[in-house]
Order: C-alpha cells, then sequence, then structure tokens
DNA sequence: GCATCGGATTTTTTT
DNA sequence: AATCCGATGC
C-alpha cells in the first residue's frame, strides 16, 4: 500500500485544495480535461485513507456503467484492492436506483423482481394503452406521447399534476396513467421509473430515508452539470445533515438538457447549499494550446456565458485542419486516407483516432470505408447488440421466466417462432385473462393442466398450441429458479427450435445466430450471475459501456457519446448547418447553444490532433442537397486553422471546382440542358454561373450563384434561363 | 394463420 | 434508405 502523502502526488495545487477539503457540500467546476475524473477518485482515496470513512459509507454517481468500472479500478490502485463487503457503492443514477429499489420494494407498488422495459418496450406498452383508449396512433404518435410522458417523469410529474394544454397534452394526461398502471401490471418499471420510484421512497419513507443517510453519508456526482430534476431530488434527499455531497462539473458541457438535463442544478446547489465551497480546475493536460484556443473561440460565442480561459503547457502543436469534401462518401474517403497516411508516416496509430458525428446515420458510410480499407474500427452505440431481434427475443423468454407478468414479452415470443397463435387467439386470450383478473401466462399454465376450464374459449389447435407453451413455460420457471442462466438459455433455444427459425442458412441468418451465441457466452461468462441481474445489467448498459478497450482499432462514435472520454487524434464529421449544428434546434436558442456546447465537447476530445470535415452535398432520406458550411467553423481562431475553411465566397469557387471534377466523371444526362460552370442570364436575378445540374422526376434543378442575386436554386422549366455561354 | 407487398414514417442526441 | 406497420391475398 502507498505511504499517505503520494496521494496528493502528481496533483496539481487546485486539484490537492479539492482533493482535500473538509467534508460538506463542494463543488468542483472544472474545464475538459482538468483532471475531473482524478480528482473524483483521489477524494474518495482520501476519505477512506486520511479521514478513516469506511468504504461501503460511500456511494459515488458516475455518467455510465464503464466510468464506474474505470473510477473502481484507478481505487483500488490507491487504496488496494475492496474487500467483500466494506467496498464503495458505485454506479449509474438509474442502477444504483435500481438497487435501491429491489431492496426497499416492500414499500412499493410492485415485486422485487421486477423487470426494466426499454425503450421498445415503452413503445409498445404505449401503442396498448392508446389502443385501449380508441386512438388512432397515426393520429396520436405513441412516441411522441411516450416522450411527453418521460419529460414529465424527468420533472418529477405526477399523472395528477400533468398540465394537459393542448390536445395531445390531454391524450398523454390520460395515457400517462394507463401506461402507468400496465407498467406495475407486467411488474416493470421504465427508465424513468427507476429515478422516479426512488425518489418517491426517499421523500415519502422517513425511515428508508434516515437509513439511507446513515448508510451512506458520503455522496460523490461527475458530470454533474447534466442531472435532471429527478436526480437532483434524490441527492438532495440523500444527501444527510450536515450533507457531505461532492459534486464535479462543468456547464459548457451540459449536453442533455433534451433528456431534461438542467445545467441550473450547478446554480441551485449554491442556493441550497450557500455555504458550498467551490473549487475551480482550469489547467488542461489534455490538449494542445492551439485546439484549446479553437475550443474557446466557439465556447466564447455562446450567449450568456462567463469567459473562461483554458491554459496548457503542453505547447501548440499543429494548427487544426478543416476540410471541405465533396458528399459524405468523399468526406469518408478523405478520413480514412488521412488516417492512414498519418499511420504510415508514424504519426499515430489507428486506435489513437476517434471520428465523431451528430447522428448515429452518419456512421454508416465510415463504416463502409472502413471495411473497404480492411481497417479494423469500433462502432460505439448505433445499432446495439441487446437491440436487435433474435436478443430481444431471447431476452424476453428470460424476462418471462423470471417475471411471468411481464406481458409485453409474453406477447412478443408467444408466437416467436411462429406455432400458430394468431391476431384472434391472442386477443381472447388477453381479454380471458382481463375478464378472470388473472395473469395470461397463467391461463397459459393452466392449459397445461389435464382438463382446463380455459380450454373451451379457444379452438382445439390453439388451446394445444397454447398449453405446449404453458407447460414449457412452467418448465422454464423452475430452471429460472435453480439452475444457472446459461442453462436456462439452452433450454429455451432447445424447446422452441430457435436456431432452425432464426438461421436460414443466409449470411443474414449466421449473423443472426451469432449474436445469440454471444449472449449464450456472456450467460456462461458469470455462472454465479442471478438471472435478474443480468437482466438488470442488460437494461442498464448504455453505449459506451460496451466500448472494448483492446484492439488497434479505431473508434466511431456520436459526439453525446464522446463525453468523458480523450483521444490523440479527432475527426469531427458533418460540420453542416443542419447537422451541427441540427435543424431541429434552429427555431430554439436553448437547442442552438447545447449544439454549440455539443461542437466545443467534441474539440476538447483531442489531444494533439483535431481535423474538421464537411460535405459540400449530403444525402439524406432519399434525395441529396447542398449544405451550407455549420456555422460554428466560422468561430475559429483564423490563425489556428488550416485548409480549405469553408466560407461562402471561396465555397462558390470550391463548388464550381468539385462539380466540373465530379460532373466531369459522369456525363451529365442527355436531358440536362445546363451544365455546371455554364454562364447564365435570369430575367430578375441578372448574371450568374450554373453551380450544379441535377435531373431529379423530369425536372432539372440548377444551382447557380448570381452575381447580384446570390445563390439561388431553380427548377430549369421555372426559370427560364439565357444561355451566354458554356 | 401466414407471407408478401406497398406505404408510411423516420433521425438527434441516450440511461 | 431502411425498417416497421398494416392491408391484402392465399
Amino acid at each position: 500500500m502507498p505511504s499517505p502523502m503520494d496521494l496528493l502526488d502528481g496533483l496539481n495545487p487546485q486539484q490537492r485544495l479539492a482533493v482535500t477539503a473538509p467534508p460538506g457540500p463542494i463543488l468542483v467546476l472544472a474545464g475538459p480535461g482538468s483532471g475531473k475524473t482524478r480528482v473524483l477518485t483521489h477524494r474518495v482515496a482520501y476519505l477512506i485513507r486520511e479521514l478513516g470513512v469506511p468504504a461501503s459509507q460511500i456511494m459515488a454517481v458516475t455518467f455510465t456503467n464503464k466510468a464506474a468500472r474505470a473510477m473502481r479500478a484507478r481505487l483500488e490502485a490507491l487504496v488496494g484492492p475492496a474487500s467483500g463487503r466494506d467496498s464503495v457503492s458505485l454506479g449509474t443514477f438509474h442502477a444504483l436506483c435500481a438497487r435501491m429499489l429491489r431492496r426497499e420494494a416492500e414499500h412499493l407498488p410492485f415485486r422485487r423482481d421486477f423487470v426494466i422495459f426499454d425503450d421498445a418496450d415503452q413503445l409498445s406498452l404505449m401503442r396498448q394503452a392508446l389502443k385501449e383508449m380508441n386512438l388512432d396512433p397515426k393520429q396520436i404518435p405513441p412516441g411522441k406521447v411516450q416522450a411527453l410522458i418521460s419529460r414529465a417523469k424527468n420533472e418529477l410529474i405526477e399523472p395528477e399534476d400533468f398540465a394537459a394544454s393542448s390536445y395531445i397534452g390531454e391524450v398523454a394526461k390520460r395515457a400517462y396513467q394507463r401506461y402507468q398502471q400496465l407498467l406495475l401490471q407486467n411488474n416493470a418499471l421504465d427508465f424513468d421509473d427507476l429515478l422516479l420510484f426512488a425518489v418517491r421512497l426517499l421523500r415519502d419513507h422517513d425511515e428508508v430515508r434516515l437509513a439511507y443517510r446513515r448508510r451512506f453519508p458520503h455522496l460523490l456526482i461527475d458530470e454533474f452539470q447534466d442531472t435532471n430534476t429527478v436526480q437532483y431530488q434524490w441527492l438532495r434527499l440523500l444527501a444527510g445533515d450536515p450533507p457531505d455531497l461532492y459534486a464535479v462539473g462543468d456547464a459548457d458541457q451540459s449536453i442533455y438538457r433534451w433528456r431534461g438535463a438542467d445545467v441550473r442544478n450547478v446554480r441551485r446547489f449554491q442556493e441550497d447549499y450557500p455555504h458550498a465551497q467551490v473549487f475551480l480546475l482550469e489547467q488542461n493536460y489534455r490538449s494542445t494550446q492551439t485546439i484549446l484556443d479553437a475550443a474557446m473561440g466557439v465556447i466564447d460565442r455562446a450567449p450568456g456565458r462567463q469567459r473562461k480561459r483554458l491554459f496548457t503547457d503542453r505547447g501548440h502543436g499543429e494548427l487544426v485542419s478543416i476540410h471541405e469534401a465533396y458528399d459524405e462518401a468523399d468526406e469518408a474517403q478523405y478520413v480514412v486516407e488521412t488516417l492512414v497516411e498519418g499511420a504510415h508516416a508514424g504519426a499515430w496509430s489507428p486506435a489513437d483516432v476517434a471520428i465523431m458525428y451528430r447522428t448515429n446515420a452518419q456512421s454508416r458510410v465510415l463504416e463502409e470505408a472502413f471495411l473497404r480499407h480492411n481497417l479494423p474500427y469500433r462502432l460505439v452505440g448505433a445499432q446495439r447488440f441487446y437491440g436487435r431481434r433474435e436478443v430481444k427475443d431471447l431476452l424476453a423468454y428470460l424476462r418471462l421466466a423470471l417475471n411471468p407478468s411481464d406481458q409485453v414479452s409474453l406477447l412478443r415470443v408467444l408466437n416467436t417462432p411462429p406455432r400458430g397463435l394468431g391476431a384472434k387467439t391472442i386477443e381472447t386470450l388477453l381479454a380471458l385473462a382481463d375478464q378472470k383478473r388473472i395473469r395470461a401466462a397463467d391461463i397459459l399454465q393452466d392449459l397445461s393442466g389435464r382438463d382446463s376450464v380455459f380450454r373451451a374459449a379457444f379452438g382445439t389447435r390453439p388451446a394445444s398450441a397454447l398449453a405446449d407453451f404453458g407447460q414449457r413455460l412452467i418448465a422454464w420457471r423452475a430452471l429460472a429458479a435453480s439452475a444457472p442462466v446459461g442453462t436456462l438459455l439452452e433450454a429455451i433455444l432447445r424447446d422452441v427450435r430457435y436456431r432452425e427459425f432464426i438461421d436460414d442458412g443466409t449470411e443474414e441468418g449466421e449473423d443472426r445466430w451469432a449474436n445469440v451465441e454471444e449472449l449464450i457466452n456472456l450467460a456462461q461468462e458469470d455462472p454465479e450471475l442471478g438471472l435478474e441481474v443480468l437482466l438488470e445489467n442488460v437494461a442498464l448498459v448504455s453505449d459506451q459501456d460496451t466500448l472494448a478497450e483492446d484492439q488497434n482499432a479505431t473508434t466511431l462514435l456520436t459526439l453525446h457519446s464522446a463525453k468523458g472520454l480523450e483521444f490523440p487524434v479527432v475527426f469531427i464529421v458533418g460540420l453542416d448547418d443542419g447537422l451541427l449544428p441540427h435543424q431541429r434546434s434552429y427555431d430554439d436558442p436553448e437547442a442552438m447553444a447545447e449544439e454549440r456546447r455539443l461542437f466545443y465537447v467534441g474539440l476538447t476530445r483531442a489531444m494533439d490532433r483535431l481535423f474538421l470535415v464537411r460535405a459540400f452535398r449530403r444525402h439524406a432520406a432519399g434525395g441529396s442537397s447542398l449544405a451550407e458550411p455549420s456555422r460554428f467553423l466560422s468561430d475559429l481562431p483564423a490563425d489556428r486553422i488550416q485548409g480549405d475553411a469553408p466560407t461562402r465566397l471561396t465555397r462558390a469557387q470550391a463548388v464550381y471546382e468539385r462539380q466540373t471534377r465530379w460532373e466531369g466523371s459522369t456525363p451529365t444526362p442527355l436531358e440536362a440542358r445546363y451544365r455546371a460552370g455554364m454562364r447564365v442570364r435570369h430575367r430578375s436575378f441578372g448574371e450568374g454561373m450554373v453551380l450544379e445540374s441535377r435531373l431529379s422526376d423530369g425536372e432539372e434543378e440548377l444551382t447557380v450563384q448570381f452575381e447580384v442575386g446570390g445563390l439561388k436554386w431553380l427548377a430549369a422549366s421555372m426559370a427560364n434561363l439565357e444561355i451566354l455561354e458554356g
């Protein structure tokens, strides 16, 4: 074990002060790369080693499970391995709340073995609720209602208090109640419920709250700027008296407003705890000064923000590179080529590089480029493993075996693989269950008996199919209670002949079966792991958690999931207005400010090299369109960037160059009357140059740069252009 | 009851 | 562009 004071070795004076502050409400405001996580970890070690706090009295909230694991590992290096009972409680809000709710289930309207519904399950349940209310899913999109309810839950708003200010709000209010009933009937909670019920529990049960306060007198929270109302209330309820609440965050990196996160919690913290000690960590240890200057150029333009200086002693390093590509394929091509060049030159290895984008959809083209060049990559998020159909099927079987009340899972698997049970039969089954006030699963199990009273309700064939399923279910439940998860899973696979169903010999079928095998491995990895815990882990893993450390692979990830990470080399692609900032943020200044912060988060992930890329043309939802360069690009200090910084003026020239280049390789279709480079005259816009001609649906669409009129998109048949030369 | 086809709808970000 | 949903036909 290291000697006492080396706990502070390698910490700068600011960090030391923050780590050794006397317990109480403490706010550490820290810029990117300033050693936030390090301070947090050392703080925990300090409590244990210097103040003699038992590890089991400490609870620390991290943003991802991966961050929790990383912190545990770093902690072990500082205080030695956690011994049995005496370990720090570490996890995400959701994981910690789930644990709390299971322990305290007796106080709550659901059972200890509740399951956690993911968004697909939630949507399915919401559809059911709306259907019961005789609402047309086309008029009332279940997803919208679900979003409204989720937002309400994050704001701690109960169904009764839901403000129904619009028609959809009115619907949502009623749907909220029904949806909540259905969840309880399923013995299920959605993500938001984990937090909501935990807050209710602590709020309404004094003895529970006091017990938890005694149990965890020391609370720490990372990424505090991204807490929402429920999470903040949870912290407040849990914080004892006097509170030892240690919050670390950076308002400039708040990027989850849409999920209910409220940066104002930072200010609220200081109001709620007027004596809170505040520490600022300013020195950056991650990036070159050039990168920091670029990032400051962007964030300083954020409205209503105090200017903050980011500095490093790492030196200036290389300029930030900016590149404008033709379209997203060209963009991906540029990224891959630059990546390979650098790797060959020994400037970096592919594993040092991360490629970031605003939307998951953008990863596809990049993946293709990587595959084409035979380059290894790892993709964070997107189509997550647990989201795959076959995996969801099997998880539904497992959930059903654990919790027969889970009707959503039952309905998912009842006829998967097909066993002759159609809509009619299922309708009868549900009606019967409703009428007798028992669970559908109970009817199935009863049907498997010799002479069930329920048999009469069904036709002969459906009845025996249902009975067969019921019999299996009984067997699976027995296994769930007695055997390791792997055994149960294998029994299910065998019983329902799942492989025959999923693996049809095609490549896709093989892929799907491979996923199943991966799930089997996961289940067998830790035979001690109970079904309950496995399902909970699966429900609460985040995209980042799936990111394996190993390999020599480049990382592809969204800007959101890049939070908290760092890479020697960062590419940010898709720097177009409409993508970053995203179009959906145009009419909301707050949303626009968040887009800016998101860009800032991306920029500050880079240690040594930063490449910013955009595409002149972008394909989306069928057609293609021309994009303006991201407005944020013009906020980068000119003396910190190199390459073809796209301004409107140079853009017109770039467009012309590119057009001639690309149109040259793909001959203009015969029907087109205009070509890029032609000079034309328009009745009102005057003279200009055709930048692009594109045929779609028999119409010729033109992009023309007019000398007086500016850049215009025209339909050739309407525009009546006079060709001057070309 | 099941398969196939066409159409609508989606994509912003995630625990 | 891809997936999911529903309607239609067998």
